[in-house]
DNA sequence: TCCTGTTTTCAGTAAATTCTGAAAACTTAG
DNA sequence: CTAAGTTTTCAGAATTTACTGAAAACAGGA
């Protein structure tokens, strides 16, 4: 039978894990994991006595959430301590993780392949026809993927999402 | 000005750097961008030369690339190397590429979630309200998302995406 | 101003990941 | 079967990444 605590702390075990293999470190996946089981804000020590993990690792844990747009710092009044949440949205969250990852790895990407494309068109035609294209196919991949993004982006994706999410239940109840 | 050689790399590179942060490793990512950009199959040599790497790391790198089902293998007759390819069409390239992560991430996370939530209701009401609320907006929003793939994986995606694509194109340009 | 509680920084250490290279295993030809 | 060419495996080395903890910086309060 287990308790409250050892659920939590498999499900922010979990999200660490899952964390690493997205190129975000174990601890700030936790971290975050933490604060979005959590009712209340927390403060470091909170943070470093439920995960375990020094003062230093908690403040650069946050710093780099912070910067992602995941957790906000308050300030408490009274309290000289600072105290940090999350966003508790689980689509604005997938919103806000969709958008810094597009800036962090795709538009450098595009960025580069724009590039080689203009590179690669500079040369004789007989040379690296297949390359061309190649890169040429992938920018098109990245960029249709920006577009759909971008729609949904301007279409506030929350309630668009959502609904998907609802009429591909009432479909898959129908069919 | 770039040689096709120099320009090969570069976007070799970055697909390293760009896997790394994917969880995929470096070497993997690059030999999968060279022979993405190879006309013809190439064999373990070539891509040790190629990418300056061992032919342990070769054979480690092909592997994986394998077991994603991004690459195959190809006997050659008359040959006695094996020689390897990898799925050239950037669409499909991309619904495998979330097939896998499907499989490997998001699955095991709803299975997590699911549990996690089932030990939640065998609790008592007045504890772990806000867990339990929270991993059940987790839960829904993978759960969305996977019937958000499995719609896209049964209509054919290529050709949705492509279509996709094209409408952003001509929605862009008409307003 | 100084004092106290707090956060940040960062050099050094620890841990995890990736890579090498040589040996073993496999494959095909003769 | 043996030999030669090729791929795989894996222990240890190298590299990269993450973490700690102590010192520095900072932020009120008195």
């Amino acid at each position: 039978m287990a308790t409250l605590d050892q659920i939590k702390e498999k499900v922010i075990l979990h999200w660490g894990e899952m964390g690493s293999l997205w190129g975000i470190n174990r601890t700030m996946a936790q971290v975050h994991a933490l604060l979005f089981l959590s009712d209340e804000p927390l403060c470091a020590n909170d943070i470093m006595e439920e995960l375990q993990i020094s003062r230093g690792n908690v403040s650069m844990a946050l710093r780099e959430l912070i910067s992602w747009g995941l957790v906000t710092r308050l300030h408490i009044k009274g309290e000289r301590r600072e105290y940090y949440t999350t966003e508790k949205d689980v689509w604005t969250m997938g919103r806000i993780i969709a958008r810094e990852r597009k800036k962090r790895e795709v538009d450098p990407t595009i960025n580069m392949l724009r590039e080689s494309m203009a590179e690669l068109e500079t040369m004789p035609p007989s040379e690296g026809a297949y390359e061309r294209e190649q890169v040429k196919n992938l920018l098109t991949f990245f960029e249709t993927g920006v577009d759909v993004y971008k729609d949904l982006e301007a279409h506030k994706p929350n309630s668009i999402l959502k609904l998907l999410g609802a009429a591909l239940k009432v479909k898959k109840l129908s069919s």
